[in-house]
DNA sequence: CACCTGAATATGTCAAGACATATTGACGAA
DNA sequence: TTCGTCAATATGTCTTGACATATTCAGGTG
């Protein structure tokens, strides 16, 4: 018995969706080795019927896998475990998060945090009247005794009251998800350039030392503006890692 | 009459998928402001209802939009168009693709185009044997006069025969695709570093200037790798633009 | 032997309907 | 006035069923 789903078990009583868990179990089966690289998984008819499920609930399920770049249909031939292993694609999560959930345990000093009139550039990510008041926050990410990171983030004065938050303990996102802002769509630009001898020294670099750069402008569930920020880091010790899936 | 529905015309008789021929119309409305920023759209019923369609296919549609970036769920709410400047997420393409699409009629040397004994790492990323023979393809990519990329290629011998290509007008991406080769997922890491002498000079950059760097590992719709490619990109002529959506 | 045909298989698309759950606002009671 | 409840609304999840289409392979035909 080569069927996908015994690796699986549903729980009908959880509030987890079942297409959810379907997904998350398949998910471990490939990570553990149980499926290998190139194994086909069973057919979507075979593997509702198994599980007790419709065909559509299980669809969605490989669906999820495919869209994180695990699983591969091909049409009339089955849908196969990709080689390679997973890196997961990019999310919309922060640095800290990244190395909270990696168990690096960041830290952060906080350089500066005050009210400042927009910049043109600013006012314009974060779709205000230019000289509006925005929060200015700029912040250094330690891993260890090595800074990581120089970040430097605006954001609307109306969102949240930023002085009243222990920013270097908890990470920023993490703080606006506590404070409600819900944050869907990002968008991101990585680039490189040369740090001048501020940046340089703050991130313990040697002068004119190459940085990879991202500026990032997120958007909440309202699809309104909620944080843009400009920010650096040390190539040696970040890269960025993301899943490309054709559709 | 606000319905978003006046804008999307179907076509039954074509082999374009109803979903899909109803997300286009969608995204062209968006795209040309008909449906501005932060507006709501119909909801799932009656758009479904207005466009003679099931409520899934509906979704369907609107779920590739999501996908995308441009619009934003709210259960018990509705749907609202994302604020900002569309940035199409990073797909499965080339840099050649990119920018043939931006009609900036694109350009390439090749320095080199030899079969090469894999090292390690090339072998790990491609699933060979260590010093087993691939293709090593060096080329410069030039945007008018000015050098804009350094790219490395590696890709297995069995795959195609590179020196019966005309690599200079075509991309590689392309060359594959033509000859049946299909890539479907795709993970890169994007990092900086400083050029060496060589690097810089090929670039058209000072010595030690900072670029930006790509590893991109490509696999096709068999989950095998087919390509493993070290890039450098001058950072003043190119960045990295991608859209995160939270799920 | 080579080529074409057709069956088997598996994913892709679409429909119609049901129930669950989050959100919002209106209404009524303390 | 304030709080809580309930109804309306819209998305989230799931089922059953159907037909379309790409792929593969076995078998028949020239």
């Amino acid at each position: 018995m080569s069927d996908t789903a015994e690796h699986i078990k549903l729980d009908r009583s959880s509030p987890v969706p079942l297409y959810f868990q379907v997904a998350a179990q398949l998910e471990r089966a490939i990570l553990d080795g149980h499926l290998g690289a190139g194994a086909r998984i069973s057919d979507e008819i075979s593997l509702a019927g198994s599980l007790g499920l419709s065909r559509p609930t299980v669809r969605q399920a490989i669906q999820v896998l495919v869209d994180k770049g695990m699983l591969v249909r091909k049409r009339g031939v089955g849908t196969q475990v990709v080689h390679g292993k997973i890196n997961r694609s990019v999310e919309l999560t922060s640095l800290f998060d990244d190395l909270a959930a990696a168990g690096q345990d960041p830290h952060t000093v906080v350089q500066s945090c005050t009210r400042v009139a927009a910049t043109e550039e600013v006012a314009t990510e974060l779709r205000v009247a230019p000289g509006e008041e925005v929060w200015s926050l700029e912040r250094v990410r330690h891993i260890g005794t090595e800074p990581l990171a120089l970040m430097h983030n605006y954001l609307p004065v109306d969102l949240i009251d930023l002085e009243a938050v222990d920013l270097a303990e908890h990470g920023l996102y993490e703080t606006l998800r506590e404070r409600g802002v819900l944050m869907r769509v990002a968008k991101q630009r990585i680039g490189a350039r040369k740090g001048d001898a501020r940046e340089c020294e703050l991130l313990g670099e040697k002068r004119s030392a190459p940085l990879l750069t991202m500026q990032r402008t997120s958007y909440d569930d309202a699809g309104g503006a909620v944080e843009f920020g400009t920010h650096l880091y040390r190539p040696d010790l970040y890269t960025f890692e993301l899943t490309l899936v054709d559709r």
